[in-house]
This record gives C-alpha cells, sequence and structure tokens, in this order.
DNA sequence: GATTTACTTGCCACCGGTGGCAAATTGGTT
DNA sequence: AACCAATTTGCCACCGGTGGCAAGTAAATC
C-alpha cells in the first residue's frame, strides 16, 4: 500500500510553494514557463494526482456529474450512460448515477440532497423526470448546474437538449400514407409523458396532410413496456377488421405487437405493417426487423454532456452555442411494407 | 440558494462543542443521552447533513462506491446497476461507474487511479474485467476494498460471487440430451474468458453423462455479439448436414441463429432447437422465446454489493458470511423441442 | 539610474469535518 | 471528605488542497 503523493511532496521537490503547484494543476496563466515546465516533471515523475476530496473541500467542485433518471429502457439508459461516461472521462468528470421516481413526492428534495451529499457539480437529467418542472426550478434556484433531455424546448438553451420526436413521427406517418395505408393504429406511451404526446400528435398532424385521421378507438395507451404492447396489440388485432398498419410509440411495444400478431397467424410485414420509435438493439433483433425512428441517443448524451461542463466551467455563452436540438431519423426494415391491394 | 448547514451552526445553537455533533452523527456511544437527544433535534431542525468531501478528507472514506466494467451487454449491466443501487442507497452509499478496457495495458493503472481520484471506498468487478489477477493483486494490494463477480471461485470468500456456470450449461447438456439430440453445436464465447471455457467444459462434460461429444468442428468461438452469433450461424447451418440443437454462449449470440435459421428458411424450433445463456429481456422478446440459463444477475448485485459494504465497514468476518454462490437455472421456453423423428 | 508597470511567486487563513488526548463531570468507595 | 475510576465533553492539530493579498522580480518608461 504506497502512499499517495501530496502537493507538499511537489512542492518540496520542485523547490517551489504549494501554491505554485496549485497554479500549475489548474492551468493558471500566470506561471513562468520555466517554472511550470519544472513542477510538471516532478508531477509525472511522483505520478502526483491531486486530492479531489480536498480540492472540492477547498473550491467547492468535485468533479462529479450526476445521471438522474427514473427507471428507462435500460437500452436507452445503457447508450446514454456510455455517451455521457465518453465526454466525462475526456474531460476528467466522474458520473454517479441516481435512480429516482419521478412520481414520488419526495422527487425534488430527494435529487437535491443527493446533489448536495455527493457535491455534484452538475446533473443531467433523463425523461421522464426531465420534464418536472418543479426540479427544475428547484435545481436552478439551488445554483446548480444542470441540462434536461426532452423532446420539447421546455428550458433555456443552455439547459436543454431537445429532440424531435414530433417531426420524426410525422415522417412516419408520411411513409404510412405513402404505403397506401389508411387503417392505421397508434399505441401511445402514457399521455402524462411530452414524449407520448408529441410523438401522437406529429403522428397525427403528418396523417392529416394525407387526409388520413386516426379512429380514436385505434389510438390506445401503454406504458411502453413490452407487456402493454401484448395487451395493445391483442385489442386491436383480435377484432374483426382490424388495421393494417400499427405505429408504436417504442420498440419494445411494436416487439409485442410482433408477438401478438405471430400468435394470431398474422404475417407481418404482409399482412400488418408494424413500426416502432427508438432504434435500439431490440429493433434489429426481432424477426422481422422493425422498421423504427432512430433517436440519437448517444448525440443527445454527448451534447447534454458537454453542455453541462460548459455551464460548470463558467462558460454559459459557450453552452448556450452548443447544438440543443437533433433530429431523429426513419429507418426502414422488413415490418413495413406496401399494402395489400395497393398499386399507386 | 440556501446556504447549507455547517457542524459549527449545530454546535453552536445546541451549546455544545463540534467535536461532540461528530460524536452524535457517527454514532459514538460515549455521548450523554441528554446530549445526544438536543443535538438529535438540531440537527434535524436545520436539515443539516455533513458535507461528505470534508468528512472523506478527514476520515478518508467517501461513502462511495465504484462499477467495474468493460463494455457488457447492455440488459447485463443494467441488471447488476440496479441491484447495486438498491443496496447502496438503502446504506447511504452512491455509486460511480468506471467503463475499462479489460484488454489495454493500462488497466491496473488506470483503475486504481480512478479509486484514488474519487477516493472510493470500494469497488465491484464485473467480468471480464474481475478475472484479471494483476487487477485483483494490485487492490488487495493497495488495501482497497472490492469483490469480484465471477463464473468461478477465484479469489477469498469475501472478495467475490460465483456463478456455477459450468453446473448451468451441464444442465442444458442434460435437457438436450434428454430431448433426443445427438448433432449438437456449440458457440462459444472467447476462449481468453472464465466464463467461456467454463460453459464451455460444463457443457460438454454434460453430454458425455449421455455418451454424447461434441464435434471439434462444431465447436465454433463467437465474441458474444449478435454479430458473431450470425457468423457462426451460417457457419454451422448453410451445410448439407447440420446439428439439429445448437447452443449458445449467451442470448445475443442464439438470437443471431434464430434470425439466420429464419432466413434459411429452417424452422425454430421443429427442424432446429436453439438455446441461450441469461436469460435477459431479449429471450423473451425474440420468436419463438428462446430457451435459455436465467443467471441470478440481480442476486449476484445484491450479495456483492452486502459484501463489499460489510468488507468496507471493517466487518470482515461477516462479509465472510454472505453466501458466495448462486446457481443459474434453466428456463424452457419455444425454441427448443424433442428432435424430429426421436420417439423416446 | 530611478520609478512605474506587469508578471511571478509565496504566505497564511480557510473549506468542514475527524482523531488524539486532556479536562471536566459524574458516581461510587473507603 | 477525600480519592479514584468511568464516563462525557472540549480543545487543537490536521486532512490536502484553493483564495486573497502581499512581496519579490523583471522589463519598460522617462
Amino acid at each position: 500500500m504506497q502512499k499517495q503523493a501530496t502537493i507538499n511532496d511537489v512542492a518540496r521537490i520542485a523547490g517551489v510553494s504549494k501554491r505554485t503547484v496549485s497554479r500549475v494543476i489548474n492551468g493558471s496563466l500566470s506561471v513562468g514557463d520555466t517554472t511550470r515546465t519544472r513542477v510538471e516533471k516532478v508531477i509525472s515523475e511522483l505520478k502526483y494526482s491531486p486530492n479531489t476530496q480536498a480540492r472540492g473541500l477547498a473550491s467547492s467542485r468535485s468533479y462529479l456529474l450526476g445521471l438522474i433518471y427514473d427507471n428507462p429502457d435500460a437500452l436507452y439508459l445503457d447508450d446514454v450512460q456510455r455517451g455521457v461516461l465518453e465526454v466525462c472521462s475526456n474531460l476528467g468528470y466522474e458520473l454517479v448515477v441516481h435512480p429516482c421516481r419521478y412520481r414520488s413526492e419526495t422527487l425534488v428534495q430527494d435529487c437535491l440532497r443527493f446533489m448536495q451529499r455527493s457535491k455534484l457539480d452538475g446533473v443531467i437529467v433523463l425523461p421522464p423526470v426531465s420534464e418536472s418542472e418543479t426540479l427544475a426550478l428547484a435545481l436552478k434556484d439551488s445554483g446548480s448546474a444542470y441540462v434536461r433531455l426532452s423532446s420539447v424546448a421546455l428550458d433555456e438553451a443552455k439547459h436543454i437538449v431537445v429532440s424531435d420526436d414530433r417531426a420524426a413521427a410525422a415522417e412516419m406517418a408520411r411513409y404510412f400514407a405513402q404505403l397506401g395505408h389508411e387503417q392505421i393504429a397508434f399505441i401511445s406511451g402514457p399521455q402524462r409523458y411530452k414524449s407520448s404526446t408529441e410523438r401522437m400528435e406529429g403522428f397525427q398532424l403528418g396523417l392529416s396532410a394525407y387526409g388520413i385521421k386516426l379512429r380514436p378507438d385505434w389510438i390506445i395507451e401503454g406504458n411502453n413496456t413490452y407487456e402493454t404492447g401484448i395487451e395493445c396489440a391483442r385489442q386491436l388485432l383480435q377484432v374483426e377488421h382490424r388495421p393494417t398498419a400499427i405505429f408504436a410509440n417504442n420498440d419494445q411495444m411494436a416487439a409485442g405487437v410482433l408477438k401478438v400478431a405471430h400468435s394470431l397467424g398474422i404475417k407481418v410485414p404482409e399482412q400488418l405493417s408494424v413500426a416502432g420509435f427508438d432504434d435500439n438493439m431490440l429493433a434489429s433483433r426481432v424477426i422481422p426487423a422493425l422498421t423504427t425512428i432512430k433517436r440519437p441517443v448517444r448525440q443527445m448524451a454527448l451534447l447534454a454532456t458537454s453542455k453541462l461542463i460548459m455551464s460548470i466551467e463558467n462558460n454559459d455563452k459557450a453552452a448556450n452555442n452548443v447544438a440543443a436540438k437533433v433530429a431523429p431519423t426513419l429507418v426502414v426494415r422488413e415490418s413495413t411494407a406496401r399494402v395489400a391491394g395497393s398499386n399507386d
């Protein structure tokens, strides 16, 4: 158990004061070139690395970021986490993960306490927690740095990264219409989430451009899980007259639709087109592979983390200049086709 | 932005010294009952919560645990992370995640530096990184608390949680044999990982009890990804005489086999039985749903975290008493069946 | 050469707790 | 009442850095 070198060791060996060493570490401008190189040499010889706790205590910085989320899809979380970590490790931050309950009464309190306890420099908030205005206000109020991921621009540019789910859903509508579908059903996510309503409205808007209107009984609400996907699909497919195409709010539910269709002997895409949203790993694994909307999750994570770190390092202007909006794109695979009997 | 109460505030208001407040916080025995209650009252009135950095600096504790892994399956990582976090939040720890490169030359250095930088109290190491003896030694050497997840008992009980993959694979062998399969292929994981060799050997051992021997050219090495699952499946299935059953080292590769079988018009399970290992979300989503081995990932995570925290809190004896071994179990679904033409 | 100006560097207090030890208090004995 | 042990509390140094300001040094100006 070798003892860790301290700033004093470096100072003594380099023959300077520890204040100067501190300056070198923090890249202060006012250090002479010769001094700087000398100190840097000693630092690398000693493999010295500053104690984050001491540093944090003195400067109220921790080089710790937090990731706040509520029970998201494992694949989505993983994508985000990878993206965030990539930026973190490049810029010398570590990431603390913090699941919480969006609908709990103590959400705000819980999150603030989390930040305070670990003295986080900032947090990234994932949907649906990101949709809580109470939390956002509390964060702003406590002077914390934060960035929210969302599908609507509900905050200042420096605090948010938005994916235009509405436009993407509209594109899916266009695609369905061009394949000749008119009997179309939609399995929505929970209506209390903005991401759900955005996608639904975008889809309806897109269809209306082709004069197509969703039948109210063909809009069914799931909760974004595979299991509810199955339930909703049963309602839509175990009937006399069924839709020729189903758009689900995410890939998990679309996978549920495939399962039900298969068990009912309905051929996809010949007799039924199915599409999802996300383009996570599952989408390409299932048979037939899902047509879906690719959400640029990784890109959002990168942007959010950059923004966050910029605003932490007191460069709010730069944080504002980082792009705040990304566009999901349509990915066509095997689960969708021209409607049977249509020729146009 | 309300300022946070400090230990001095509490001390002043309660009319005691801050050393006494510190004692109350840490549950020291030698505090009078009246004093204790008085201090506790003030603490809760002020909503005081100790500054972790200062605390850490003084006592070299951080209440931070680390999770070290290398590019695992997203679903596996998510399961582990959930389990770990559950225990963490109950016991007042936070979790810092740290991906790294198992095969990098700087692995050990990188991990130690990570622990040091953030002053972690301990780490949980996932496979395959957990198989690095160099890292384990370095951790032990540096006096760090750590627990490894693995499929072989390669460390003292207090440092490891093992899943008996070998026995589980043998059970799959038994199941295959009892279905009448003799023409069996195995898609292994990278042979440099113990988890891969354990499963392979267990499978072979299990088969040999029924007098079945794997043909050497029907043992193919993949790297646990869906993509290599596809490649391996092509090699096994695009030939004149093909196996009647394939066991893959994990669910991802098994999903690849399903895909190839489907594209070649081979019916699963009628013409080909397929099984995976893990029982992650994917296994039940694909069509047909995969027969697989359920790894008790969550349970392992819970055990590992408990062990770790016990050994941090200087209770090595207790850590040793936490069960160190868990048993994966066979889950039969739709992708396996009696071999065609067999009646026994 | 003296004075101003700009740039480097060092000193010391402080961040908010904990550890070791001494001091004060309590209660029991003789 | 004096003494002693056990319990409870307080004092002060210290953990390893950073901030503010003063001091020192070199270059620029007159």
